[in-house]
RNA sequence: GCCCUCGUCGUCUAGCGGCCUAGGACACAGCCCUUUCACGGCUGCAACAGGGAUUCGAAUUCCCUCGAGGGUACCA
């Protein structure tokens, strides 16, 4: 009984290689591995996949990692946290990989390839200068056994190729786009191992995911046409096949590829822009996948209950910000006000030094500010600067001085009365209430539109024509920061 | 070049032979609410890539064209 459960147990896995951030794409894919192991509740395996040398970047694991773990998507297997199918780094399992190729050698489905990789190349080059499909020509199979075993003595360099079976079907059902078939005969005698003894990716991630038990493998559509050669590899191992997904590309907003040069904003960034990560993954998850006719906003919870994979579309999606502001907005509004509160002050102090030391201060304005302001922001960084005239001094622009030198009413005149006013309230009294009560009778008293008188008071309080609510915003500025203001704001324009 | 895949509003998508004068969301425009800006509510704008074929009937099936994307590496 108990084996049969570990054997129906889903194991999926997300394999990053370690040549830079973390994006859209790797974590749309991370995440649908993760949701899908929550849904069936099986396990999720971070493996990472640093099999070229050249192009390893041994700082981005760590990046790579941040990144997930800030969207929460947590593993139960990796290289920090181990497991029983490790190593989880591919450039520990060198040994594991020769073994396997070493394995086909001797059952002649593999062969050894002496070609220097410049000789390779021309050959590829002619081919395609003259239009022509180009495969390895087979020349080192069509070695015989002294050959080989001169050049090995010799001490020439090797590497490991495949060999392909000729004209036969290789097919196999992905869930997306359902029945794929190849002929074998348009695949290459690809390399397995290369010369440096490090493998190719379709073999190590056959490899591994045979050796990991993965029963589910979702990965981007640019892996689809990488299926059968994995395939060929699984047939001549003798493996079982894993179940596949291929998951559309995600294009950057003109509809151009995402790459690093274009478009591929790294999750990183996102954070740094002030996005949710609740934000963030439910866009992600909305590119490529849907629910129902209706339903936009999905919580962890009810994604996980409802993802599914044959629900995943095939067409490629274009990355859209705005609609990632807008969930993040929604998302923002949502949020517990004591967490928000929280990531508030971390990102105020963070970027105000005046502010550093200030945190009983801020807490105790921003459980104020919050329920007044969380509805007008879309990222945690304008809401930065949103607040920030509750805290430090307003300067005000010289279009803002001259901001009531044509208008048709008294400006200067209603500060006055306005200060007059607000210096009866003691700091008691100082509340939204007896603030609207007192301004807006000096607009009746005068016959003036009130919103003239607000006009006038919002820009000397917090020197721009937009601001949260007035009352409010002056109750929380309090009595004595209320009146400075307006003060120097009748000042500067007094002196014009 | 060769081997493939995909193609519904500007964008993300619903649709799986009649429920479609094609639904929702973002964006955009207008109105309402209102002290500004938002939020919220209402209304509007806006799409089946093109052409054939099958069928009583096609966004839905088939073919061609076009467009976009992927693979074609000792990259992953």
């Amino acid at each position: 009984m108990n084996s049969k459960t570990a054997d129906t147990e889903t194991r999926l896995r997300f394999a990053p290689s370690p040549t830079g951030y973390l994006h859209i794409g790797s974590a749309r894919t991370a995440f649908f591995n993760w949701l899908y192991a929550k849904k069936t509740g099986g396990k999720f395996i971070l493996r990472i996949e640093d099999t070229d040398i050249k192009r390893h970047q041994e700082d981005t694991i760590s990046t790579i990692l941040d990144s997930l773990k800030w969207l929460e998507i947590g593993w139960d297997e990796g290289p920090d946290v181990g497991g029983d199918y490790g190593p989880y780094r591919q450039s520990e399992r060198l040994g594991i990989y020769k073994d396997y190729a070493q394995k086909l050698l001797e059952e002649k489905k593999a062969y050894r390839c002496f070609c220097s990789q410049e000789q390779l190349r021309e050959k590829r080059e002619e081919a395609l200068k003259i239009n022509e499909f180009y495969k390895y020509d087979r020349r080192c199979f069509n070695l015989t056994e002294n050959e080989i075993s001169a050049k090995i003595k010799s001490g020439d360099k090797f590497s490991i190729r495949i060999l392909i079976p000729q004209n036969k079907i290789i097919s196999f059902n992905d869930n997306v786009y359902g029945y794929i078939k190849i002929n074998s005969s348009n695949v290459d005698d690809f390399i397995i191992l290369r010369s440096s003894g490090m493998p190719t990716y379709n073999f190590s991630a056959a490899v591994d995911d045979y050796l990991m038990k993965i029963t589910h493998v979702i990965r981007g559509e640019d892996h689809l046409y990488n299926t059968p050669k994995q395939l060929i590899i699984y047939d001549a191992l003798g493996f079982d096949y894993p179940d596949f997904t291929h998951l559309p590309m995600i294009l950057a907003a003109d509809g151009q590829k995402l790459s690093k040069r274009h478009g591929s904003i790294s999750i990183e960034s996102y954070r740094e822009e002030g996005f949710l990560p609740e934000a963030v993954l439910n866009y992600i998850a909305l590119l490529g996948w849907s629910y129902d006719e209706k339903t936009t906003i999905f919580s962890i919870d009810e994604m996980t209950e409802k993802f599914d994979l044959k629900s995943i579309n095939k067409k490629a999606s274009r990355f859209d910000y705005e609609k990632l502001l807008y969930l993040n907005g929604y998302y923002i509004r949502e949020l517990d006000e004591n967490r928000l509160e929280e990531i508030l002050i971390h990102e105020i102090t963070e970027k105000n030094e005046n502010l550093r030391d200030k945190s009983d201060f801020l807490r105790e304005k921003l459980g104020k500010i919050i329920p007044v302001t969380k509805k007008r922001v879309r990222t945690i960084s304008d809401y930065e600067k949103a607040v920030l005239p509750f805290f430090n001094p307003v300067s005000y622009s010289d279009n803002t001085k001259k901001y009531f030198a044509k208008k048709d009413f008294d400006a200067k005149m209603l500060l006055e009365k306005s200060i007059k006013s607000l210096e009866n309230l003691d700091d008691s009294s100082f509340t939204t209430e007896n603030i609207e009560n007192k301004l807006r009778t000096i607009s009746a008293n005068l016959g003036l539109e009130f919103k003239k008188v607000a006009e006038v008071i919002r820009i000397a309080i917090w020197g721009k024509p937009v601001s949260p609510p007035l009352f409010e915003t002056i109750e929380i500025l309090g009595s004595r920061t209320t009146l400075l203001r307006l003060k120097n704001y009748l000042d500067l324009i007094s002196q014009a």
